[in-house]
DNA sequence: GTCTATAAAAAGATAGAC
DNA sequence: GTCTATCTTTTTATAGAC
């Protein structure tokens, strides 16, 4: 069933993109309403608040969670070893879901802080069995959220995080500090 | 010399608060007057305008940033333990300035992003010598910065991030892992 | 230095035509 | 479903009295 309509769908992928690009303030009905090609009105169509349009982009990252977590617990390679590589930042649907939420959630939304507490513990959960104990498990999830932060605070601009060789150096020395 | 009049730090401390435990939403020239006991005409006489109040918060920060990375040089238990250790938000000084201006950048301010990148090159340039390699010195970089990263998520709620006991375990295990 | 009053712009939301 | 026009409130900033 085709429930949203495309329209609703590219709403969505603008103000995500501002979100992304700019900032949270930046973000604005108008702004994103000329960024979808539509007009105001024909935006509050698709979404009677600005509230009703920082929900939909939350229940987007709560559907991309779902694909996440059960692709984390399937991956060949090891869920660790593949949550990690998966917390650079790829431009892929969920990393882009995840970073607009959290620009939404230091703006001031609850519902989106929470959102982003329900991910953190949804990959908990999935991580859990694969590592030795707690301080593990915390050590995973703090250097994912350190890679996620750092990529929040860029502009696209030079990476400060590790790329590409660096980043297979981390992650087995996670590994190490780390395998169950 | 007592360049700062005591009413601008008053200002600066009820913007620091707002942007901490609201937002950076909620941190209006109005709301920071009130907070701060002053009219707006009042706050606008130390503060020409909304940008100049962020450039002064964002003073505060390269402040004490200066400090701290001398503390972390001279740490007597080790500058990676001390460091990771004074990542845990104890609403210090620095841990307030940190968090405000990280709430700025994510509001869109490109001065408190570039300010924000200042901080991390000095925590790096002062934690190499004591760390193993690359691999070694961005673990301990990311997971400081998970640590701030959820910190800045909470509304002072429960504290997913590791906390007391647990937080000695984690740098123990970081301390294995990267010590050179 | 600090205040009140007010202007000017921007943001969210409504009404109703098409 | 999408548009234009308009209203209300909020936010930043200015003017000028004290």
């Amino acid at each position: 069933m085709s429930r949203p309509p495309r329209a609703r769908a590219s709403v969505l992928d603008a103000f995500e993109q501002i979100l992304i690009a700019d900032s949270e303030r930046a973000a604005t009905m108008d702004a994103v309403a000329r960024a979808a090609g539509v007009s105001k009105g024909g935006l509050l169509y698709h979404f009677a608040s600005k509230d009703a349009l920082e929900a939909g982009m939350i229940d987007r990252l709560d559907e991309l969670v779902d694909e996440d977590v059960s692709a984390i617990g399937a991956a060949p390679e090891g869920p660790v070893s593949y949550f990690l590589r998966s917390s650079v930042l790829t431009a892929d649907p969920l990393d882009r879901a995840m970073l607009a939420v959290s620009r939404l959630a230091q703006g001031g939304s609850a519902a989106a802080g929470t959102a982003l507490q329900r991910m953190r513990g949804r990959w908990a959960d999935v991580l859990r069995p694969h590592v030795r104990d707690q301080a593990a498990l915390d050590l995973v999830l703090l250097v994912s959220d350190g890679l996620y932060f750092n990529n929040l605070l860029e502009d696209g601009a030079a990476t400060l995080v590790p790329a590409d060789a660096d980043l297979e150096a981390l992650i087995a020395l996670v590994l190490r500090a780390v395998d169950a």
